[in-house]
DNA sequence: AAACAAGTGTTGCATTTGCAACACTTTACA
DNA sequence: TGTAAAGTGTTGCAAATGCAACACTTGTTT
């Protein structure tokens, strides 16, 4: 399901992609998609498959941004340094469509039917995207492991939670240490001190807040 | 100037704030501005004056999410929490409209000969928007106090810069020092020893960098 | 101009953290 | 199916950091 074409059919979202000049391309795995287009102008939508953001500082460090999966897409350069050490690798077989930001607003697409549809759907994707950053801000923040664990699981349990305040991560541990920006035997150590401590149970693949 | 409206004259900017059901209110210094609103569905811009967004967590910690001048607006959930510790106090008398985000699309507005204008308007901010969160993460995923702060000096070069990597850093050091997450007298000493071993310089009120 | 609030620079110390190295397990794929 | 690659848990140790306390400066308000 892509949510950019949210409440519009099959045949009107490619009418809309036509009107919207996008292109369509394909490619294989492991492939870095940016060889030479400018990512400021461009949505980059992930029609199949899924990429990763990543990006290399001046030291080698690379840091994986963001990570897409099938229906999402970015549409802004996702780095403050242009051109500098961003890459967007498919991590499988990946289709991609792209639409300049400037035919979003062209003569003939403001005419047609679906067109209000279609820029509810995308600033409602943009606010949500900003809600995912503030939150990773919020949680990045905080000064200790500790408390970003804490705040991470609290934040899980609100997400999806029941209220039983029993949890699954939906990251393995090396993804949620990069998420959370941490080394992750030292998140390790943590959460081993967690649980000895009483804050958090562990139960199978699902971890119960005490707290 | 309102970034939202620019590229529209006054008199059209009224006639779409009031399309848009848009209402106006004046506040003096020091007043939490959320008494009873629901921050979700609103667009809160600001007219006159500054405000700051504070997130108190359940230990009493406040940090400062963002800060809006004249002219800015922030239109989406500040805090993954809702309802929780969140609170908006105005830093100097200040006057906020008020847009309902439904009302952005609703039947007379989009007639409107602006509407197109308003709209691209809305959509640049919030990308704009979402890369000043996205710089701000990638300064925070840094994993040492030095290289938040060199990467930092390289963001405000890069945005700032003529080129000749001497920098004017428009933050105060207790703000900087929590922009970039990180004790502010750990901040300073770092800061000492930058300077000690040469990778920057400071002259009066600006910075040089060596690197 | 006085009084107060906010910002700055410094330092000792305890704690937290990253790093490195290792063994072991799970997953991917040729 | 066997081998490589990626993920996991553990630990010692050095380095980085937060915290607290202090004196001092700058800015604001009445």
């Amino acid at each position: 399901m892509i949510k950019l074409f949210e409440n519009i059919s099959e045949k009107e979202m490619l009418k809309l992609k036509k009107i919207l000049r996008s292109s369509t391309q394909k490619y294989k795995k492991n492939i870095n998609i940016f060889s030479n287009v400018n990512r400021d102008d461009f949505i980059v939508l992930i029609e199949s498959g899924s990429i990763e953001i990543i990006h290399t500082d001046y030291e080698g460090n690379k840091t994986v941004i963001e990570e897409l999966e099938a229906g999402e897409f970015f549409g802004t350069l996702t780095s403050s340094i242009k051109n500098e050490g961003i890459t967007c690798i498919t991590k499988e077989d990946t289709e991609i469509t792209f639409i300049e930001y400037d035919q979003i607003t062209n003569d003939e697409i403001i005419k047609n039917d679906f067109y209000i549809i279609f820029i509810k759907n995308l600033i409602k994707i943009l606010t949500e995207q900003l809600n995912t950053r503030n939150i990773r801000i919020e949680l990045l923040t905080k000064r200790t492991t500790r408390d970003k664990l804490l705040a991470y699981f609290k934040y899980i349990d609100q997400k999806t939670g029941d209220g039983s305040k029993t949890i699954k991560i939906p990251l393995s541990n090396t993804e949620l240490a990069s998420y959370l920006s941490v080394d992750r035997s030292a998140m390790t150590r943590e959460l081993k001190y967690l649980k000895e401590e009483g804050f958090i149970e562990q139960i199978g693949k699902r971890i119960v807040l005490h707290y």
